[in-house]
DNA sequence: TGCTAGTTCGCACGAGTTGCAGTTACGCAG
DNA sequence: CTGCGTAACTGCAACTCGTGCGAACTAGCA
């Protein structure tokens, strides 16, 4: 996602208001990498802007994600969360904790697909599930501590 | 997902009772290519047994899952879909009217991924977006049918 | 400064799913 | 076949996540 004053200027550009809330949430999701969220956001923006609804953070979450400045992930467990990386990316999701973060994958095109019978791609997203590094560690500390 | 006779025998060994109502969905499951919603495999199921419970579609289904039987698709677009299928296989959902088919995919493991960062990956999870064949046509169709 | 359309907010609602408690019935032992 | 214990079923209420709506507000422009 762009920088709030690049976002400032394509709303205008769009007829759409720079509200007071909007370059809050602009500011908290620039350079996001934790994927927060509604929730996530609508708490922390509270903290800098009592009274803010949780409305408005779906709102203009969701008015983002319309102009392609915002990626809605709907992954299992939880809610939806944000990504403002655009960038063609993918992600790897912690079974344990549920952490989420950004992968590269290169060469996707040589990938074969059988199957799509008459189905015409346009995105492919990719999802890793295993254990991060942090909940992987652990895992093997638990493992020597076994009990006999 | 096995057989309903295997199931059978599976959910007996587990100490699990076998009741009418998980036995009509195992054979409802079973080969069901649609990646049904647990509402609509409710609804298949009352026509057959009238008086089943939502509750208990939900409850089985949890149950198959926890066993590895059935997979739980969390997509965008609604409710959680079940997959009987779950043999490494990955998905492509059409973006117009939400339909899911299975597609193969393979040499996998040649993916190159940058950014694991200590991730250790178990899973992979794909899933294409674009159009599926008659969607593809009927927007063709309209393109060429485009007011002057 | 004043107008107006887009925004915000708060509430209520809606879809999807789960918790709970009372009743039912599967599966095993006798 | 009968009786028992426990798992399962059902119906309802509650819960989570997200959205629709209307009244009040305000950004942006003339």
């Amino acid at each position: 996602m762009q920088a709030p004053a690049e976002l400032t200027t394509a709303f205008r550009q769009r007829g759409l208001k720079l509200t007071p809330q909007r370059q809050l949430l602009f500011r908290l999701l620039h350079d996001n990498m934790t994927h927060p969220t509604a929730e996530a956001l609508f708490a922390t923006a509270s903290e800098l802007m009592p009274g803010i609804s949780l409305r408005t953070v779906y709102q203009t979450l969701n008015d983002l994600a319309a102009m392609g400045e915002l990626q809605m992930l709907r992954l299992s467990g939880g809610s939806t969360r944000f990504d403002p990386n655009v960038i063609d990316h993918h992600h790897a999701q912690c079974d344990r904790c549920g952490e989420l973060h950004d992968v590269y994958v290169d060469h996707l095109d040589d990938l074969q697909v059988r199957g799509f019978d008459g189905f015409v791609p346009q995105r492919t997203d990719i999802v890793f599930g295993g254990m991060c590094g942090a909940c992987h560690a652990s895992a093997e500390t638990n493992q020597s501590h076994r009990p006999t």
